[in-house]
DNA sequence: ATGATATATTTGGTCAACCAATAATTGGGC
DNA sequence: GCCCAATTATTGGTTGACCAAATATATCAT
């Protein structure tokens, strides 16, 4: 009863070094190029101990802003100055990301993706496709939802599509994905056995090697999501 | 002249730890849900010390593959069994994102921004992309290549796009094709005035608010990218 | 004065010990 | 026998000290 509470949310002191040496660089105090002070300065300055700096420039790392070279020093990467534009801050509030937004993008990754898999997938491809096509309907038959799997086998299609960076994307966008479905609800009982149809005929399509049929099929099977994203 | 030889790549240890626990996980001894072994436990049966483990668990944490609960344990997420499937794999050499791949996903991402922007686009996005070409013309006709101006200019395009994660996603395949463009020396001097006007036109068909044209405008500017990623 | 070499300092990386909060256990009271 | 409180053990978080490599400085021979 008391999980629905608003949650006491204390700010991660990770997180506000970060702001911190975000300011640093937007400020212009650090220019791109330059050296990050080291981090006993750092962590002097801030009044926080060392392990927590590094912590934060390890997410900096991370997510490209900073370059940490062993022995000599952290330098701010010449992307950062792009990145900290709004980076930053989304990954602090990632939850923030609106849902029309996720949608219409993994739409456009989606219908791209199935139409290089149609054009590039090798029989290895369809196989695996088809084992992830039918473990997701075995299960989404057993217990009437069966979100991860069916988000698995368009990870397939994805793989199939030979475009790696394409199928990265995918994969970093999925989890939200997920996570959305999850918390809206999205998923609808009685449509299931229309959308073991329409994978099937993605599937197809891919197999036929056909890419505007392809496409189509998975217009398609994402029309529901779309019209639900739009109201 | 040293620094062009193979650079002798060492394994990240903590990239082994996180393959291990990988491992742990898609092997099935870790179920969605379940706790991971305390870290004191990890860093004993790895032979590593626990600082190394904290680490590997912090960049799974960061992906969302695990939940880190303090004082209490480590949790795998359900979205793990998804993400688990090549998401860290994806991580560990994510340097070798083939050209191709980057600049066809590129394009699908620039395009879609802008006709988006054409749409969607403010008068206070008009004055933040105009001050970016500007910006970007200042720079290239005084030191004759400008990547990062030039890419700032269009990460600006995603922002008036109005889609959050169009924008994300466009942050972070841009360091990548940055490190590409340089690597690779794709700028050449002599068509600086080309892009000057390709990038004009591009704002002014945003600017007027014309979708169908914003997208030529783009596949035209980035034509000769794509000759390029093809040969 | 200049150059190379040896030394000292600074750097990020690593580690083992300690802290506070939580979960498990035990003991006592009803 | 059952339930609740006090205690103990376990958990992730934090800290300061130490390490090896890279850099800056000083020293000395030329």
């Amino acid at each position: 009863m008391l999980e629905n509470l608003s949650r006491i949310e204390v700010e991660n002191p990770v997180d506000l070094i970060i702001s911190q040496i975000r300011d640093l660089i937007s400020s212009g105090k650090i220019k791109p190029g330059e050296k990050l002070p080291p981090e006993r300065k750092l962590a002097e300055h801030f009044g926080v101990s060392r392990n927590q700096v590094r912590e934060a420039i390890n997410k900096l790392q991370i997510y490209g802003i900073v370059k940490v070279q062993p022995q000599s020093g952290t330098t701010v990467t010449g992307i950062g100055i792009v990145a900290i534009e709004g980076l930053i801050t989304d990954i602090l509030r990632i939850e923030k990301t609106d849902f029309k937004s996720l949608v219409d993008t993994r739409i456009l990754l989606e219908k791209e993706a199935a139409r290089l898999a149609a054009i590039n997938r090798s029989n290895d491809d369809l196989i695996k496709m088809n084992i992830a096509l039918n473990h997701y309907e075995g299960i989404l038959l057993n217990d009437g939802f069966a979100i991860e799997e069916d988000l698995l086998f368009h990870l397939k299609i994805s793989e199939a599509s030979k475009n790696t960076v394409l199928r990265s994307l995918m994969m970093i966008i999925t989890p939200d994905i997920l996570k959305s479905f999850t918390n809206l609800k999205v998923c609808n009982e009685n449509t299931n056995k229309k959308t073991i149809d329409e994978h099937r005929h993605i599937l197809e399509m891919i197999s036929e090697k056909n890419p505007d049929g392809a496409i189509e099929a998975m217009e398609l099977h994402l029309k529901d999501v779309i019209e639900f994203s739009n109201k």
